[in-house]
DNA sequence: CGGCTATTTGAGTCTAGTCAAAGCCTGTGG
DNA sequence: CCACAGGCTTTGACTAGACTCAAATAGCCG
């Protein structure tokens, strides 16, 4: 038996799903209906084996604005979002803060890290999430060795959303800050109408520390953008885009 | 047996070290003296197995200001620095440019891609660089699953100091980014003496470009950290540190 | 309707950028 | 050995974009 074109011979005769308990089964059942299943790390298994992942996960709700990963911790645990949103951040020892993203459905949580984790993490919505142990995650990977290489791929393209924000942080005006982020934001959320107001979770205050600026600085360059008439902006979070051309050139996003 | 395509089927059977030939041993044993042989994605498999990985590489000598990776270019090839140092970065439309990191003997180079190169590299000395084919690498990989798990590790790695870099950017002053820098380049060529000066292979204007300042204001800080006493500012590219703990409280690197 | 938090707007300041010029190395060739 | 050219770096004067402080406004929820 192969599974992504890698030899698997032997494991799935040893564990069939005939032999998975009651517990085990209800929760496999959960996570096929998980909006999670097909992106990231889950999809990263057939049906057929997934219960693998299942049984290690342990699901957990975290409320929103509690803190489920702490910088320097011993970084013990994965965590991949099944509902909701968090940012994940840095504090300087005055208080200033960076975000260095935000997390939504299907994204994996836990990759930047050695022995402890380099960042915290904070529920900015309601989230329910699988906690992965370190160590049970790689005992499955090493049955799995397509769950080490899609964890490559995570990790490659975090590397590369990185290095894009630190072009951002580094070399963008406020404006270009803000028109790339929306832009981005739209592209990670398309999912029918191009039209459709964007949905932001976070506060200003959140923008703001992700973008390398001030609360007050968003808001005016938002004021400015909506005065163009490039963006509509309503006061429950929404935003809509209405010359998607104008906000793409403005925040230098060719990519 | 191919090597360059992916089926290696019984290749550890077929080609047993006595089976080597001349060549590849020649370079096998370019490889076991390598400055990088016991660093990053080649420290991975001891002598019996490092065959598979040196005839994967391809060795080649890469000039002073020669740019080896185009951003957006189809990223079919990682590469392992065995001597010199590069620069990385990604460029907007206006020709500001933002350098996302200086890599030297040992580091593993193109990671931060998908379908295509997300950065630039371009030597900042003369460098001798194993390059791997992608597709070449993926079949060394599935057959030493350790080498998946290395680069893994390389990758959250960079992940680690690419947080560290966005903080860098977005929340400190020119000076502790400065600071920072100097501190972090003392941590990472750590040779044995510390109070030795610090070789900085890089003009200032890329320290501009990494620490997202201009060479105006670079050189502006370094002269202020020179009257304060914490450093020695030399001129051929040298600068020691005459007072680490003081450099640290200004870069606020805690970590 | 209050009380609270989040956001917007305004006025003034400051850090870092821009523009300009001088100084300093390094390598070359007389 | 010295003069010169070139690039790199430093320093100075001024500017501008974003920050700080402050106040007004707008949502939200009891």
């Amino acid at each position: 038996m192969t599974v992504g074109g890698i030899d698997l011979s032997g494991s799935a005769t040893i564990v069939r799903p005939a032999a998975i308990n009651i517990l085990s089964r209800h929760e496999l059942e959960a996570c096929k209906r998980c909006d999670a299943r097909h992106q990231g790390l889950c999809d990263a298994l057939h049906d057929d084996d997934l219960h693998f992942l299942s049984d290690a996960a342990h699901r957990s709700a975290i409320a929103k604005g509690e803190v489920f990963v702490t910088e320097g911790n011993p970084a013990r645990n994965f965590f991949n979002i099944n509902q909701g949103a968090a940012k994940l951040y840095m504090d300087l020892a005055d208080g200033r803060r960076q975000i260095t993203g935000f997390v939504g459905v299907g994204d994996f949580v836990g990759l930047a890290a050695g022995t402890r984790y380099a960042f915290s993490a904070e529920a900015i919505e309601p989230v329910q999430l699988c906690r992965f142990d370190r160590i049970e995650l790689r005992a499955v990977s090493a049955r799995f060795p397509v769950i080490e290489r899609r964890l490559l791929e995570i990790a490659s393209h975090e590397l590369v959303i990185a290095q894009e924000q630190m072009l951002l942080l580094g070399r963008k005006t406020a404006i270009e800050r803000v028109a790339s982020f929306l832009e981005g934001w739209y592209r990670r959320t398309l999912c029918a109408d191009p039209g459709a107001p964007l949905d932001l979770p976070m506060l200003r205050g959140d923008l703001a520390e992700y973008l390398g600026l001030t609360i007050e600085t968003v808001s005016r360059v938002l004021a400015s953008l909506r005065r163009q008439g490039v963006v509509a902006v309503a006061a429950d979070h929404r935003i809509s885009i209405l010359d998607h051309a104008r906000l793409a050139a403005i925040g230098q996003t060719f990519a």
